[in-house]
DNA sequence: CCTAACCCGACCTTCCTGGTAGGATTTGTC
DNA sequence: GACAAATCCTACCAGGAAGGTCGGGTTAGG
């Protein structure tokens, strides 16, 4: 597999806070129900949407989270390499900053690395597809078929089992 | 991380593969020494390669492998594919077989799936790259001396850099 | 018949993923 | 002010896969 299920989840995330209205912020419980996701575990996940600047959130009654900027402006790439940390095809290639032997296994002094040229163009390829993603596509492509967004205003406070119900079947 | 080591090795065996003459076969040996890897575990690699037919082989004194194909007509995505067995960005997308639906995690009915385009495009990015790139691409790259290959690497138009950001943990 | 090689399957260990637990803090509402 | 709803934070944990190792079997040349 090539991504963690942090991205699968966060984008889901990004994707239903795209439909909501920026005003009212979004719980993260409105979230993890309509997706069915574990709440502890999307904490995790938003945090790091968070310290990336994509959303932002309010504490409290009625807290919540919502996009920093206009779904049309945030592009994919920036949402997978904060959920992922990294994008990057093989060791090689996470280069933090710090100095250490990232290619372990050099061939013969002399010879290039065997697999940096293929390595390249596949993350090359990674990029520019989600570079060219932006989250008001997905937004539009989820919503295709589908109802209204989840309104906080008009949300039945107790259990909703509406879609739990569909997803047995 | 995105493939795993089998790739990478396997990847660099192929490519030692495609400096020898295919006259004479290579033992594993001899790549495991040039490369460093693990002789038993390349075994394990070339084994796959071997049954998706990139390679052949002879057994006994003097046997070894050589590629099946020249170099010129083996696409990368074969042999990535062979070694990772699919090249899927996320669960849903490794689809064996088998009709089954692997997506576990279905929104509200009615609406569509909302990573669904996202992955399928990444994935795309992906098994693009690996087939506009050749086996003998790699051999002749990896021969080569100093870093000279701006030329041959595909530009990514990204401003930022990459993968620079820590693994956040 | 011995040795170099391929072939095969079982095993093992470490690390990461995916998720839980439990709390601390903030803030609107009654 | 008490309470509830929500974000925030850190630690912990179980399972599985990654990345090997090991031991042996089979084939073929000298």
């Amino acid at each position: 597999m090539i991504f963690s299920s942090k991205a699968e989840y966060g984008v889901r995330l990004m994707v239903e806070l795209g439909r909501q209205r920026p005003e009212q912020p979004t719980s993260l419980k409105a979230i993890a129900d309509a997706e069915g996701l574990p709440l502890a575990y999307l904490e995790q996940v938003v945090a790091k949407l968070r310290r990336a600047g994509l959303v932002m959130s309010a504490r409290g009654a009625h807290g919540g989270y919502w996009l920093s900027r206009p779904a049309e402006e945030i592009a994919m790439d920036e949402v997978v390499q904060a959920l992922e940390g990294s994008i990057a095809p093989m060791e090689c290639f996470v280069h933090d900053n710090t100095e250490r032997v990232l290619c372990s296994h050099q061939p013969d002094a002399g010879r290039g690395c065997a697999t940096k040229l293929l390595w390249t163009r596949v993350q090359g390829g990674i990029i520019r597809s989600l570079q060219n993603t932006t989250l008001a596509e997905l937004v539009q492509f989820a919503g295709r078929h589908g109802p209204e967004p989840v309104s906080v205003v008009e949300r039945v406070p107790a259990a909703e089992p509406v879609a739990s119900a569909f997803r047995a079947a």
